[in-house]
DNA sequence: GTCATGGTTGACAGTGACTGACATGTTCGG
DNA sequence: CCGAACATGTCAGTCACTGTCAACCATGAC
C-alpha cells in the first residue's frame, strides 16, 4: 500500500507551499518585490533561505506559479466547452476564471505589482506563453476529434490563441489604467470584440 | 562648440558595444546562454567584468537590446505609411524589417537561442510589450491626425496591436518548427491572415 | 519497542549576475 | 602643457540560486 502517504504527504507540501506564498506576496505588495529578499520571506516564515527554494524553483515562480491552477481550470473549461464553438468564443470563455468574484480586490494589487515590476512582467508574459502552449494543443485535439483536423502547418490555432491572450493582456492594462472598477471580463470584451476570425 | 567630439564618443562607444555583442552571441550560439559567463564575454573581448556591464545593463539586454533598433525602424515605418490605411495592414508591415534578406541566415540560429532559453525568452516578450507601447501611442497620433482619434478608454488600438504581435510570435514558433525553409514573412502573413479587425 | 527507510530540514560553501566606490589612466579643450 | 571629462580596472559587497552533508523526523516491518 504505497498510495496511502503520498496523499498525506502532498497535502503538507501544499500547505507549506500556500502559507510561504502568501507571506512572501503580502511582503511584495507592502514594500516592493525586488526590495524584498528570499531572507525576508525566509523569516516571515521561519524557514531557511533553502527551505524555501525547496518549495519554489525561483523568486518570480512565488507569484507566477499562481497561474498553474488558473491554467488547470482553462484547460478543463476549454475541454467541457461545445465542441463546435467558434474557436474565438471557446478562448474568450477561457478568461472567465480570472474574474472570479471575490477575488477581485485581492487580484488587484497582485496585477498591480506584476505589471510594474519588470522582472514580475518578464515571468508573467512567459508563463502565459506555456499556457498557449497547452491550450493550443487542446484545441487541435478538439478540432481532429469534431473531424475537422487543422492541418500540421495550419498556423491558425496557434495565431488566433496568441492573439486572444494578446487581447487579454491589452485588457489588463486599460483595466488596471482606469483604476479597476469595472469587472476586468468587460474589458476582456470590449478588446476581443475587435477582432473576428476569419472564416 | 561642445557638440564636436560627444559625436565620435558615441560613436566609439557604439563600436565597442558592437563588438561586446557580436563576440557575446558568438559564445552564446556556440556553447549556449546559461554556459556562457560575463567573465567570458568580457575575455573574448579583452576587457573587464565591469566595463561589459558598463555597456550593457544585463546579460539579457546584450541579445535583446539589438531590437530596440528594429522598434525605432518599426516607428519609422508606422508613420511613412499612409494614414488612412487600414490598422491591421499597417502592423503587417511593421514586421517587414525582421525578414530582410541577407539577414535570415544570420538570424536564425538567434531566434533559435532566444525561443529556446527560458530567460532570453521572457526578456524578449517583455521587449516586444514595451514596443507595443509605443506602436499603441504612435496609432493613436496617426488617428488623432487623421481627424478620427480614438476614445480614451478605446482598447481597439491596444488590443489590434497586441493581436499582431500575438501572431508574430506565432508565426516565429512555426517558422522555427518548420527549419526556417520558407521566409519568415510568409509565416506571418498566414498567422495575421486569420483574423479581421471588426470594422 | 526497535530499526531501516524515505523524506524534510538547516547549515555551509560556492557560483554568477550585478552594483558601488575608488584610483588610475587617456583624451580633449584651452 | 594643464585641468576636466570620460573610460577603465580592481575590489568588495549583495542577492538569487545550487550542491552537499549531517541531523531529524515519520512510517511501516519485524
Amino acid at each position: 500500500m504505497k498510495p496511502k502517504q503520498p496523499a498525506l504527504r502532498e497535502r503538507t507540501r501544499r500547505a507549506v507551499q500556500r502559507e510561504i506564498g502568501e507571506a512572501a506576496l503580502a511582503l511584495f505588495v507592502e514594500r516592493g518585490y525586488e526590495a524584498t529578499t528570499i531572507d525576508d520571506i525566509a523569516a516571515a516564515v521561519g524557514m531557511s533561505q533553502r527551505s524555501v527554494f525547496r518549495y519554489f524553483a525561483t523568486k518570480e515562480e512565488i507569484v507566477v506559479g499562481k497561474l498553474d491552477l488558473a491554467a488547470d481550470q482553462m484547460l478543463d473549461t476549454l475541454r467541457t466547452r461545445p465542441p463546435g464553438e467558434p474557436v474565438w468564443v471557446s478562448l474568450r470563455r477561457l478568461f472567465d476564471i480570472l474574474d472570479e468574484p471575490g477575488q477581485q480586490h485581492i487580484a488587484e494589487p497582485i496585477h498591480r505589482v506584476v505589471l510594474e515590476t519588470p522582472a514580475l512582467h518578464a515571468a508573467y508574459l512567459q508563463k502565459l506563453q506555456q499556457i498557449q502552449d497547452a491550450v493550443v494543443d487542446a484545441l487541435r485535439q478538439r478540432a481532429a476529434a469534431a473531424g475537422r483536423p487543422y492541418a500540421v502547418d495550419d498556423p491558425t490555432p496557434r495565431a488566433l490563441t496568441a492573439a486572444a491572450f494578446g487581447c487579454l493582456v491589452a485588457a489588463q492594462h486599460s483595466w488596471l489604467a482606469s483604476g479597476a472598477t469595472s469587472p476586468l471580463g468587460d474589458a476582456v470584451d470590449r478588446a476581443m470584440a475587435t477582432l473576428t476570425p476569419r472564416a
